[in-house]
DNA sequence: ACATTAGATGTATTCCATTTGAATGTATAG
DNA sequence: CTATACATTCAAATGGAATACATCTAATGT
């Protein structure tokens, strides 16, 4: 009973394109940010982007960005999304399967686990902090940051 | 997002022994009843022996019989303890784990998916209906099953 | 035009958890 | 004592997820 890794590289992808707000934010720099595969992600964008949560602009400094705002996007039609809305048991073989009451009680408990995800947005767990802007490195207004940790692209690269 | 087979074995053994009222019934006749691996039905039961909801008897004509009557086992609990209580995601080495909102949310719609089971008992899913009886092959009180279909255990085996 | 960047798509490979299998030990009824 | 059935451990196999590779399309700056 976990989140799928898809799922949850799904709502990090978001939650960054939510702190960033209307910058587009490459495939390529989120995987780097969180230090997992680009293909990977990449495949995930094109679910999201074919589900209608982001934006997808191609092309030289192209990226991504959230089709709508983080507050009009529902976590539980992201988890939908991202996991599927199959039953949780497949019962293709089962011999008790015509008896099985099984099935009938795991749905309605599928469904509250969806109800309490749908009473959340993408922007109550992604608000624009200062903590979430500081970890992804997202200047505020007043120039790039200056934080001392920062690789700053070494020009003898 | 599915449940695992570990735990739907779980389920349909408990559902034989609850169908099977106060009769031992071995791991081998389950396991066959289902046509799942014996080995793997042997660890779940184990595991069902300790956390208190079967009793197992050893040694020969032993087999398995609930601990407590179909009722007052929680499905709840059933499967809290098969898929085990730990968090949805794992956030070790995230970027963002210090500031993300998502494990809270997703603990919540757990208890909800929780709740919900626990609404239930294995007699809500079980009850010794004829129909289960009759696919398990359980003589109701008046002899064996004078099923055609039935094997019959060959003496020339 | 052309090169460069970045997303889109498909295939193949690697990786890992789950599941299954096998072997051995322990307990009990007969 | 022996046959049966649960207990325990370890090794192998399976299947799905995750990753890597290759190629294409689209946008953009030069
Ligand atoms: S036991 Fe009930 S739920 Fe599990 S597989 Fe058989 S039918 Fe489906
Ligand atoms: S995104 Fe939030 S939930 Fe997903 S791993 Fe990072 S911290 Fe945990």
């Amino acid at each position: 009973m976990k989140l799928s890794r898809h799922s949850d590289y799904a709502l990090r992808a978001m939650i960054q394109l939510a702190t960033s707000g209307d910058e587009l934010v490459s495939i390529r720099h989120i995987a780097q940010t969180y230090g997992i595969s680009h293909n990977h992600l990449m495949k995930i964008a094109q679910g999201l982007g074919r589900a209608g949560f982001i934006e997808p602009v191609r092309g030289r400094h192209g990226g991504l960005r959230l089709a709508r705002p983080a507050s009009e996007i529902s976590l539980g039609a992201l988890v939908r999304h991202t996991e599927g809305e199959d039953s949780l048991v497949d019962c293709t073989g089962c011999l008790i399967a015509p008896a099985c009451g099984l099935p009938d009680v795991l749905a309605e408990a599928m469904q509250a686990f969806l109800a309490v995800l749908d009473g959340y947005r993408l922007s109550d767990i992604a608000n624009r902090s200062h903590m979430l802007r500081a970890l992804f490195d997202i200047p505020t207004s007043a120039g790039p940051s200056q934080n001392a940790a920062d690789p700053v692209q070494c020009p003898a690269d």
